[in-house]
DNA sequence: GGTGGCGTTTTACC
DNA sequence: ACAGGTAAAACGCCACC
């Protein structure tokens, strides 16, 4: 038969000791597809440049002979071709060596141990992977095809009768359609409440569903009396019970993607362990597989064909840099990009709770799912995108980090320049990598303060990206001591020259064609905006600002400290040579850091900027490119607390729209306390609309007056820190360190990663440390006056007012009030 | 017993 | 352990006067 299919997840599995794939997926009128196929499994033997085609020949007779038992297994050496291929964009000869089953190449690799094989490649992709590069049946593309409908055969063992799909084909061809057939996917989001927080030790007191036709909280608590009518409740026997009604209406929705939030690290192992001992089967899967969960740094639960995804993972690698919220927990996230918060509930022990107070908590589950489900409406195109440009599943993309990412990109982009793919570090291999010596990085220009007028900002477009691409830097076209290309990209990294060819390397050419189209992307969104164009060229710009980072990760298959270390150093020749130039035009710059340079208008028109920002451009060399970030009307910079040195990353522009551009001020540290960034936040906001200080003094004098008179609320003064580590391991004991050690008393579980809350409080008897007058918010006591004032509001706008000449001390301290009346 | 330098820690910038 | 280096700043600790 023929139909067309896209495909959404992809598994594998052995039939007569060879490897299928299964792919699952949809056709344009919804059905569900399972796409059973093969590929051909090789991995490949590259051969030492000065072996003869004799040897060759003779090495191919011996490697003909290779057979395996791996635990039963019978693998064997079916077919070897010879290949030009390239390998790190060198000419190589090498063996495509076909054997029967992916997991056996490793010990086929093992095997190959003669002195005329230079390395051996190819078989650490992992099957699927391996599979979509083979194949090109890419994840979320549409495709027609056809094949043989398998109806409960006996074809692989009968695979196809314990799938939960419409039909079950057997591959005869795929073809890509080019035009979008659009696919709207099915989504079923999921959150549980248990009563205790450590994994499988509590029952789980209720479940919500929330689909696009469906909102749904499944419970075994029944309150005695009800005050609302809680139309979404559906009650059962008991937790057993629960889970049943949760696998079957999964089941009967049969979602495309089962979505939480954090549910990789809990919902989805909690169920699990909670199903083990009520010794239930958790069979999600269209194949009824359980959860399959990983643990390596972070812990992983996929299950096959209903795709689970946890969107926090994906808002991590994804959105996060780009984002306000302080956290990512589920309440800001979804603030941030629905304007819709969790709905109130104090968390208690179910024993203590209320019937009124069950059916909070029902609500409050209820609005968990309802707030996720809205968080993949509004990431779905982002998901989609990064799956298709990628070329890796979505279980895949939403879980990786971006270097992950660019290594997905890269593998699957390889065959375009006849390449070979490197294999993984070893444990060794990152071990000395991770040893070696840190490189100079950035460049950070040092400002002096001031209020500036007229203040305009260029900065390079994907300035390491650019640079990667302008002088050819990768592993592959560096240069080591020992050979010497005359033609090269050279530059000194501490005191040592380092080269790199000008012969175009795979790794640029392939980042130059991400930039490329990042700008196309970019240009068509501007002319004509849609949700999926914003997500493809927002993918791109991931990509390419991922790539210099990606190189110098220890992880990487394709590292390279010395592109690493180049890209920095080129980086900052080129902003160096722009400042220079931009001196030498007649401005004056004030400010520089990494791919940025604000300098002043003075006596020049806006027009003439441009013009300069031209001149530059057709002077820059390969694709490295300057742009306008913007004009603005009045920019802050202030000095370092010791000395009068200008302080760096620290400055506020006002743009032409009325916008406040605030880079590492207080204000946007979570840090410090409410009071304090309010305070500061709105000191710079007067003094860059105002170009003086006079309303902003004022001000901090309300803010002053009011903290001494304890009018001050116990939230604005909370400072909120981070626990980066198990309390045990600090070594320094400062605040929050006492504050995690209070809440650890009052039996609050705590760890890495926890957010703790404290303030500081007035003491009976006079204490010296800070430490010692750490309470907890819900701790009785009064607020320390003379901490908040001292520690907080007047460093936040001490350097401000300098900049005017003002010593806020001595005004307190009524030395010189001629100017500001009584404080 | 105050002070200044340094190590530790967190968070920001790009 | 999952991209990198640069930088500010607070607090505690300890040597030193």
């Amino acid at each position: 038969m023929e139909t067309d299919f896209i495909p959404i997840d992809y598994d594998h599995f052995d039939f007569e000791d060879r490897n299928y794939i299964k792919i699952f997926g949809r056709n344009s009128k919804n059905q569900r597809i399972c796409v059973i196929d093969t590929c051909p499994i090789y991995l490949w033997a590259i051969i030492k440049d000065s072996v003869s085609q004799e040897k060759i020949n003779k090495l191919i007779e011996k490697i003909k002979d290779i057979e395996l038992d791996v635990k039963g297994r019978k693998t064997k050496v079916e077919k070897i071709e010879i290949h030009e291929k390239n390998f790190l964009d060198k000419k190589v000869r090498a063996l495509k060596i076909f054997a029967t089953n992916y997991k056996d190449l490793h010990d086929v690799a093992d095997r190959l141990d003669f002195p005329e094989i230079q390395c051996r490649r190819g078989y650490d992709l992992g099957f699927d992977t391996h599979y979509i590069i083979e194949k090109r049946i890419n994840p979320l593309q549409w495709y027609k095809i056809s094949g043989e409908v398998l109806n409960n055969s006996q074809n692989f063992g009968g695979v196809d009768s314990n799938l939960d799909v419409d039909f079950c084909i057997k591959l005869d061809s795929a073809k890509k359609i080019d035009n979008d057939l659009g696919f709207k996917p099915k989504v079923m989001a999921y959150d549980i409440e248990t009563d205790d927080i450590k994994l499988g030790e509590g029952e789980i007191l209720m479940v919500s569903l929330v689909t696009d036709s469906f909102k749904k909280v499944i419970t075994w608590k029944k309150p005695k009396t009800s005050e609302k009518n809680l139309d979404f409740l559906e009650f059962v026997k008991d937790e057993a019970d629960l889970i049943e009604k949760f696998l079957e209406y999964v089941k009967k929705f049969s979602p495309d993607f089962l979505v939480g939030y954090f549910s990789d690290g809990f919902d989805l192992p909690y169920m699990k362990m909670r199903a083990e001992k009520n010794n239930i089967r958790l069979s999600i899967g269209l194949d009824s597989s359980q959860p399959r969960f990983s643990r390596g740094f972070e812990v992983t639960a996929k299950t096959k064909g209903i795709v689970h995804v946890d969107l926090l993972k994906f808002i991590r690698t994804a959105y996060s840099q780009y984002m306000q919220s302080e956290t990512l927990s589920l309440n800001e996230v979804a603030h941030e990009f629905l304007g819709d918060e969790k709905k109130p509930f104090k968390h208690q022990h179910s024993s203590k709770l209320t019937d009124s107070n069950w059916e909070s908590y029902f609500e409050y589950n209820l609005h968990d799912s309802v707030l996720v489900y809205g968080l993949f409406e509004k990431m779905w195109p982002d998901i989609l995108e990064f799956s298709r440009v990628m070329h890796e599943p979505t279980s895949e993309v939403t879980r990786n980090g971006m270097s992950k990412n660019v290594e997905s990109f890269i593998l699957h982009n390889l065959e375009k320049f006849n390449e070979i793919p490197e294999k993984r570090p070893t444990n060794e291999e990152i071990g000395q990598r991770r040893g070696k010596e840190k490189y100079e990085g950035a460049f950070v220009f040092e400002p002096t303060h001031g209020l500036y007028e007229n203040v305009a900002v260029f900065d390079f477009t994907s300035s390491y990206g650019s640079t990667i691409v302008t002088y050819n830097l990768s592993k592959s076209t560096f240069i080591d001591d020992k050979k010497s290309e005359k033609d090269s990209y050279n530059i000194e990294i501490q005191g040592k020259k380092v080269s790199f060819s000008k012969k175009p390397g795979f790794f640029p050419e392939m980042l130059k064609e991400i930039i490329e189209k990042r700008k196309k992307f970019k240009e068509e969104l501007n002319k004509k905006p849609d949700v999926i164009k914003r997500a493809r060229s927002n993918a791109f710009k991931l990509l390419a600002n991922a790539s210099y980072g990606y190189q110098g990760f220890f992880g990487a298959r394709y590292y390279s400290r010395e592109a690493a270390a180049a890209t920095a150093a080129f980086a900052k020749k080129s902003i160096r040579d722009s400042i220079e130039k931009i001196d030498k035009s007649g401005y004056k710059v004030i400010y520089s850091d990494t791919d940025s340079i604000a300098f002043l208008i003075e006596n020049h028109t806006e027009e003439q900027a441009k013009k300069l920002l031209e001149k530059l451009n057709s002077e820059l060399p390969g694709i490295m490119e300057l742009e306008l970030e913007g004009f603005f009307t009045r920019g802050l910079w202030v000095t370092k607390r010791s000395g009068t040195l200008g302080a760096k990353k620290k400055y506020a522009l006002l743009g032409k729209d009325n916008k406040l551009k605030i880079r590492g001020f207080e204000t946007v540290r979570r840090d410090w306390c409410s009071l304090a960034r309010k305070t500061q936040n709105e000191v710079i906001r007067m003094v860059l609309q105002d170009g003086n200080e006079r309303r902003a003094l004022d001000f901090i004098k309300k803010v002053i007056q009011d903290l001494k008179q304890r009018k001050i609320q116990r939230e604005e003064i909370i400072i909120k820190t981070m626990l980066q580590k198990p309390l045990a391991e600090y070594k320094a004991i400062s605040p929050h360190v006492i504050a995690a050690q209070k809440m650890q008393e009052k039996e609050i579980p705590i760890g890495s990663g926890n957010m703790i809350e404290y303030f500081i409080a007035e003491t009976r008897e006079k204490k010296k440390l800070v430490r010692d007058k750490v309470k907890l918010p819900d701790e009785k006591g009064e607020y320390n006056i003379e901490y908040y004032l001292n520690k907080q509001i007047l460093p936040a706008v001490e350097n401000i007012l300098q900049v005017f000449n003002i010593n806020i001390h001595e005004m307190i301290d009524g030395k010189k009030q001629t100017k500001l009346g009584d404080f």
